[in-house]
DNA sequence: GCGATAAAGAACGCAAGCGTATACTAATCG
DNA sequence: CGATTAGTATACGCTTGCGTTCTTTATCGC
């Protein structure tokens, strides 16, 4: 006779009181896949930790996806944050902090850390990847290349300065912050590497 | 009677021959574990793997090391790439040109791709991240400093640009050329970077 | 309400990898 | 040379995690 006990994840909390199904349960466990894979990386991922924090069972894991990979395939196209706006603030300086605040903030997101440690794990498919950076990193890379040309426009720019390699600066500066001491990148970060690095790059 | 067959790494090469002992076949096990870490990466290196590399069983390593960490541990002290002598051309350009090639160089190494996927592997200990920062990425860091210490007294280098942040710009810049497609970075590349980006911010 | 469907939860077989133990053999030292 | 030390090779037990299967039970369409 089982003794019905909820084993309920490590949070403790009861499993949505009732059961779900279909849709709802699909949707709660790629949430809870994103989760894992921003907590403990891909490498450490566990089938049975996604349906621990799914609260269900690896059945309803594998009635969905064959095999582990594919539900992380899924779950990245679930979670991948997406672009927002290009912001026009008029001034290239507040467009880089605002562009670069809040690529910043959605590093901090658990759909942004787990997209980081993918990049750096080693045993993710190059599919992976390749979904990474065409939806993430390649838009974004062109708003920054975008700000930067309409700066040039506005004259704020040095022509010469539109380059890919420019444009990369001060995402790369956010990142090395990140791996220095991964504590939150807050605005007066980036306002220093837009004011100290990025902005005397841009100046005629 | 077993049969007295090498099984010999994935090189097929013969075993050495002759049966090698103490401090040389201690030696051989660390370049075999910064190899297998350098090719497969800190979570998916294995202590038989690294035994076979080495050509030998997993009781010499155990009966040196008490478990894999430790190992690894060794082996990242036995290969950290030393710094080098802090360069001195007589410009901030070719000094910095210098500096980030040797730094580029270092990572395509053997030990510097196991270094580089310490870092991204999340299962590794702190303390292996304290020796990595303290002996290799604070050093270099340090050099790039001076380097731009020395432009600054030369009159090259604008005073209010001597910053851990100026600094770190041209290091933020290799690695995420590195991340997005892991080829050689050679000098040329290394070169744009410099001219492009880090010495504009340099110039009074 | 009633049957079909699918979720929850646990058990299982399997493979990989850690760490240990054992038998044998080569190298070194007295 | 003979004894001791240490490396080679292999086998074993143990744990972990994948993917499957089974029973029970809640939910949904009719």
């Amino acid at each position: 006779m089982a003794h019905q006990q909820w084993h309920c994840g490590p949070a403790g909390c009861p499993p949505h009181g009732k059961r779900r199904r279909g849709e709802a349960l699909e949707q709660a466990i790629l949430a809870a896949a994103v989760r894992e894979l921003a907590e403990v990386g891909y490498d450490a991922m566990t089938v049975e930790g996604v349906a621990a924090r799914a609260h269900t069972g690896k059945a309803a894991l594998y009635r969905r996806w064959p095999a582990k990979e594919d539900l992380v395939v899924d779950a990245l196209h679930f979670m991948l944050p997406p672009c927002g706006a290009l912001p026009d603030t008029g001034s290239v300086r507040d467009d880089l902090v605002e562009l670069l605040s809040a690529m910043a903030a959605t590093i901090r997101t658990p759909a942004g850390t787990a997209m980081q440690r993918m990049l750096g794990s080693q045993r993710c498919a190059p599919e992976i990847l390749e979904t990474v950076h065409g939806k993430v990193i390649g838009p974004r890379r062109e708003m920054l290349l975008e700000a930067l040309r309409r700066g040039a426009q506005r004259g704020e720019v040095r022509p010469d300065a539109v380059t890919v390699l420019v444009a990369q600066v001060g995402s790369a500066m956010i990142l090395q912050h990140l791996a220095d001491d991964d504590r939150p990148v807050d605005r007066r970060v980036v306002e220093e590497i837009v004011d100290q690095v990025v902005m005397p790059l841009l100046r005629p």
